[in-house]
DNA sequence: CTTTTGAGAACGAGTATTCGTTTTGGACCC
DNA sequence: GGGTCCAAAACGAATACTCGTTCTCAAAAG
């Protein structure tokens, strides 16, 4: 068959990249054979090396696919609006997206991509673009909120934005590990502590930087109503 | 020589399953060779079979080993009063201790072992068993906190501590990614969003049971200090 | 008939494990 | 006390096997 459609050749090509990514999400990569994806996309060996160059060249298209991914529907949320409201939508979008339950085997290819980072510098590089364009969203999500007087001017932005990271890749290792999470209770459960609506009763006397957001200078408390004495108010 | 104490085959047996632990944590376990842990242990390969009995075996000790001292350091700390200060208590001593900067090693070998987990059913076992007990152990806190009125009673303790749980890992994570990770200002960043510290605004008309606290029942929010006024709020 | 595709045998590099040999150093006798 | 002995310990080449990749050739398509 001289000259088959440029569609056909991707079809195949997407056929064994699916075909690998299950192997990938079941085994890790390097627990893979080829035999298992030729199984898997009921094809032979020799069939797989006329659309990939290598294991290797597989592994890489899966991680950069999978992870360009996550930067995508990052930045298809839409993040407008006061930090509160930008975190509760990224919640619900980005978190409630990705690790959606349906995509458990998306959760288990990411934890396999995770330890592969730690050896190979290349994947290392791919996973890191990603992960560094949304840190950097997270990030200036927070500083636009302090700018604002949304968010307390003491907060660490650069890691305040890691906590949020932090509190996908823990759902994503939870899903990951236990078919049964709940992601939509662990949503909830991550605005509630998010909103700071987790505790009854407010900091105890702040001793260290714990909960700076009271010391905050520049408020003028007996004047304000009484909810905007909490965070920085009025410059 | 004849009659060697009990004592060196266990040092012996240490020094080898250390030479494999800093092998895995470089190099992952399927990567590392036994001719790599050889190297490490400057022993031969036939000295090693003389104390395991497999490469298997040793990625079984180095998992369990691991992870015991998980739930050892956490069962270490003194998690007494409030489930405010208990969970502060864990974020210097849980996290900061078991994440902590020197030991960016176990932070590897931690991810490496996560990866681990979703092939070999063995591994999630014993994995499993010191994550349910960090885990049962937080949300007993948050339960605590709900009978003592420290904790909004509408708070998923389940998921809440599925979401501090998230915050040590995830923190793992971005620690065996990146070594220049600051420990210090992600427990900084992660007790002032977990005090509700982070925003000085209050929540917005809660929408939902997003932020429920602020419908806790038995607040008397009139006679409270200003910044308790924050989460409880009228009515 | 020419060209592309795919299956599966064959290859070869690499690895875990074994095993026969060598080394070690405490015990035991003189 | 020093020389001899010998089981434990270590070695490392040999083994058996797995797996990625290549090769060959038949089938299929144009």
């Amino acid at each position: 068959m001289p000259k088959v459609t440029e569609e056909h050749i991707e079809a195949r090509r997407r056929q064994i990249l699916d075909a690998a990514l299950a192997c990938f999400s079941r085994n890790g990569f390097h627990q893979t054979t080829i035999n298992d994806i030729c199984e898997e996309a009921n094809l032979g060996a020799g069939a797989i090396y006329n659309y990939f160059d290598s294991k290797d060249s597989m592994i890489a298209e899966c991680c950069t696919h999978g992870q360009t991914e996550i930067g995508a529907v990052f930045d298809g949320a839409q993040l407008l609006g006061t930090a509160r409201e930008a975190i509760e939508k990224l919640a619900e979008v980005f978190i409630m997206g990705i690790a959606s339950s349906e995509a458990q085997p998306a959760s288990r290819l990411e934890v396999q991509l995770w330890s592969e980072t730690l050896r190979n510098p290349e994947v290392l590089q791919t996973a890191m673009g990603p992960r560094s364009q949304v840190l950097a969203g997270l990030q200036s999500i927070v500083e636009r909120g302090q700018r604002n007087g949304d968010v307390s001017d003491s907060a660490d932005a650069e890691y305040v934005a890691r906590v949020l990271m932090a509190l996908r890749d823990g759902l994503v290792l939870q899903q990951s590990m236990d078919p049964d999470t709940d992601v939509s209770r662990y949503v909830a459960a991550m605005k509630q502590v998010t909103a700071g609506a987790l505790f009854t009763q407010p900091p105890a006397q702040s001793r260290e930087q714990a909960s700076p957001a009271i010391l905050a200078p520049d408020t003028e408390a007996k004047e304000l109503p009484v909810q905007q004495t909490i965070m920085t108010a009025r410059r």
